[in-house]
DNA sequence: CGTTGAATAGTATTGATTATCATTACTGTT
DNA sequence: AACAGTAATGATAATCAATACTATTCAACG
């Protein structure tokens, strides 16, 4: 059970550090492609999986669409345009602001929480100004 | 464009709200199924979607697993438990509690956020006290 | 009645992800 | 170098949630 460090991996954590966007699996299938072209989608799967399991990467699983994939691991949080998609680093709230100690838990033991905020990115808060109708009616599913 | 009251639709709300669990659109369909067998899923689906938009009922998206439903519409978050899979209602921790007013938005204008917590049921607390591994490890994906 | 538009049932399709499996690649070990 | 054991790969099938499509049914109304 031992990890072996082929080259497929390699590239797909070498191409993941690079970008500062937060691609997708197929988004970094069809990146490491260009360099390794019979690559398969599920070594790209099954290798971003297990690097996550092992705390190399992160995965940031968006509620209501693909997992998406960070090359850096440091503490952060994420937010997301409601328009374009995207997805960037926030500085992370750390979890005792924002868990109340007199939060009534229902007899959980919390373990962890995943926050996930959305808002209008730069460029589309502008571009939406300039528009008649509301960009988040322009929002799929 | 308007919406007229059938049979199925209100089955499915009246289903649904007899619920304390969250279930999902494919569980729902299994229970109005067995008062209505000829109903189809993409009409539990259809539904459930118009009503989450006319705010009747709450879609909640949970991060890497299908949507779950909820009948009760007041503002409240959830906790899922990461053994067992069980969703439960949790008093809504304030926004502004949970955003800290220094907090760096890299430009951003922030309309929402989703927060999921994750944690052991009461049960599963008990039941893991007495197991010699620990209970993270089982959990998927 | 007959027409019209909305909702449905049934089914096909898409998209993301996981599983399967035969083949290939690597890692020691003689 | 030949070998055995094991891990990873590529290709493809399978699964699962969600959506799209289409012919049919239904409800309201003149």
């Amino acid at each position: 059970m031992q990890q072996r460090n082929t080259r497929q991996r390699q590239l797909i954590l070498d191409e993941l550090r690079k970008l500062t966007s937060h691609p997708t699996a197929t988004m970094l299938y069809d990146i490491v492609r260009r360099r390794l072209p019979r690559i398969s989608l599920g070594t790209v799967y099954r290798n971003l999986e297990q690097m996550a399991a092992a705390g190399m990467v992160r995965k940031i699983e968006t509620a209501g669409g693909p997992a998406r994939y960070d090359g850096s691991i440091h503490e952060h949080d994420h937010i997301r345009c409601v328009r374009c998609g995207r997805v960037d680093d926030l500085p992370a709230v750390p979890l005792d602001k924002m868990i109340p100690p007199d939060q009534d838990w229902v007899g959980y033991r919390v373990l962890d929480r995943r926050v996930e905020f959305l808002g209008l990115c730069p460029a589309c808060a502008n571009a939406s100004g300039e528009e008649t109708h509301s960009p988040v009616a322009d929002r799929k599913r």
